[in-house]
DNA sequence: TTGTACGCGTTATCAA
DNA sequence: TTGATAACGCGTACAA
């Protein structure tokens, strides 16, 4: 094999080997209909010449990629990189690529990312943004891109969705937390920005306590441990217990360290929860009540299901993961 | 804009808009040599049939996919997606798609993975892969696909490489806790598998001890918080005491829990260090004493390089980052 | 079984 | 300023 090497085309294979290229491309393709001999001399110069396909000019012949494009919200959070996890396991199976698209908190640049997911030809689409209005993605389907979207029901022709419901779950919590005597006044700590999942958890928080007509409190925070961590040190100066409801662990660890280290005691002074939990639900100390839903399952689900979009097999167009309860050390 | 479309083609915007394709073309890559009239008009057909162009006949055409392929382990760490979170903002502000491929723990699988990078046609690549050789990377150079490699001295025309440093640091904490009387053993837990950074500490946690004539252990554990953390809770019946370098948080951690769950105290009797540390390392209780590099630092700057390199305008090849001591709770 | 010729959706070179 | 027309590298009817 030569070192340094323009691409070698199938036509320079074609004329090495001394076929034609619609051969070697049959050879390549393992179509059959061709001699073993010519079948191994084709071989042995596509060996001696280091020639690899480009995967360009197949997908504009073939009108088909192989490739999927993966939208995810840039957050550094691990449940996301969990799920990323999932679909790549999948992607492997199944010989995908896959194309990543990161969103921040923006709608303009999630449209611009909707574009760039078009251009980029993808034979599909996950989408897991909690900007992404339901116009922009019917937007990308109505460019017939199959789309997998996950935490937003959308109906169309080429969409499927996946769904995380968590608020079943948060208002049987609350429910049952009163119904058993809970007597701290509980707290939704809210994050500004952080996307729908956690609006509509709130939203569900909001309705069950007003149902139940009891009182209760929406704290915000920034979505950082340190400046949740500090807040609530302060928080803690003047309020000596409580039960918060936090979106994810880093912010619900940032609590509870927060009040042991204003010398209150978890669970009995505080308790926290926390909604989308992951490992390190495990690893903090206490160890966190929380939510989980295996991101990774909905990363491979996903994939699956857009695997049979995209071979028009689709038949249950959705799918809803429901959260589970782990209890540990954090609540009583 | 119709709702369903097949892919609307330059050449329907053509005869849409009465031109010829070259001149929308030109208007598609604002090459001036339009008429302003002709520019709106051809402008206003494009939004009309919502035409968007294919990269992928684009890249055909130009030889530039504008596409760049990331390799990284599968494994899910946090430290890696810190990595691949520098890198995207970067791909962002760059206007570069990135085409993400995962490995396992196996050479066989990266080997076939470098095969893909190649069809896939990237305009160049960062590798973050521990089990990838040398020689697999020249592979890839070979087809001339410039290549930023990252935690591996490679050499070559079109390759670039980020190191990372953690044996330095790591070599002088050793040095110092002798000097400064730490009384305890220490041992390095090791990871089955984990790569050539691991071992690379291991070959310098080995190597400093001998060289002072120290005494070490060497602990063999899995790569996950649950077997570590029993794994420990066993070893603490037997054990008393302890200095542990760890690869990295969650191991960390397991092993500083199982202490303090046996009834031991942290740092007084057991001390843990952990090597690759993130954010979790101060969220943890006690709070983790840990190396640090910036992962994501090392993501952007890796871009930054290939860029460059891709441009032909890398002067500097190689670049090294330092772990940086973060003291904390866990050691004294 | 093998080869010819056209198409995929662009860019780019030349004439006009 | 515009418009033909040849690449780009491959798949694939169709013909041989």
């Amino acid at each position: 094999m030569d070192n340094i090497k323009d691409r070698v085309t199938i036509y320079q294979v074609a004329q090495a080997a001394g076929v034609s290229l619609a051969t070697v491309s049959r050879v390549i393709n393992k179509q059959g209909n061709v001699t073993a001999a010519t079948r191994e001399k084709v071989e042995r110069t596509i060996e001696k010449l280091g020639y690899k396909p480009s995967g360009l000019a197949q997908a504009l012949a073939t009108n088909r990629t192989t490739n999927i494009g993966i939208v995810i919200p840039s957050a550094n959070y691990v449940y996301i990189s969990n799920f990323l996890n999932g679909i790549t396991d999948v992607a492997k199976e199944k010989g995908f690529s896959l194309t990543l698209f990161a969103t921040s908190h923006s709608r303009e640049e999630a449209i611009s990312v909707i574009e760039k997911v078009i251009t980029t030809h993808v034979d599909g689409a996950v989408i897991f943004d909690d900007e992404l209005d339901v116009d922009d993605i019917i937007k990308i389907n109505s460019y017939s891109v199959p789309t997998i979207v996950i935490n937003n029901k959308v109906q169309g022709e080429r969409v499927g969705c996946v769904t995380l419901n968590y608020e079943a779950a948060l208002k049987q919590l609350i429910e049952e937390y009163y119904e058993k005597g809970g007597k701290k006044e509980m707290a939704f700590v809210h994050v500004h920005n952080a996307g729908r999942l956690l609006s509509r958890n709130e939203k569900a928080f909001l309705e069950t306590h007003q149902k139940l007509g009891r009182l209760y409190k929406v704290i915000n925070c920034d979505d950082s441990y340190s400046h949740t961590y500090s807040d609530f040190r302060e928080y803690f100066r003047k309020n000596g217990s409580g039960y918060f409801v936090a979106y994810r662990d880093s912010i619900a660890a940032a609590i509870e360290n927060a009040a042991t280290d204003s010398g209150l005691r978890v669970p009995e002074d505080v308790e926290v929860f926390s909604l989308v939990g992951t490992k390190y639900a495990k690893i903090v100390r206490p160890t966190l009540s929380s939510f989980i839903i295996d991101m990774s399952e909905v990363g491979k689900r996903a994939m699956y299901m857009l695997i049979d979009l995209i071979n028009r097999e689709l038949t249950d167009k959705s799918y809803r993961f429901d959260a589970s309860l782990e209890k540990r050390d954090s609540t009583l």
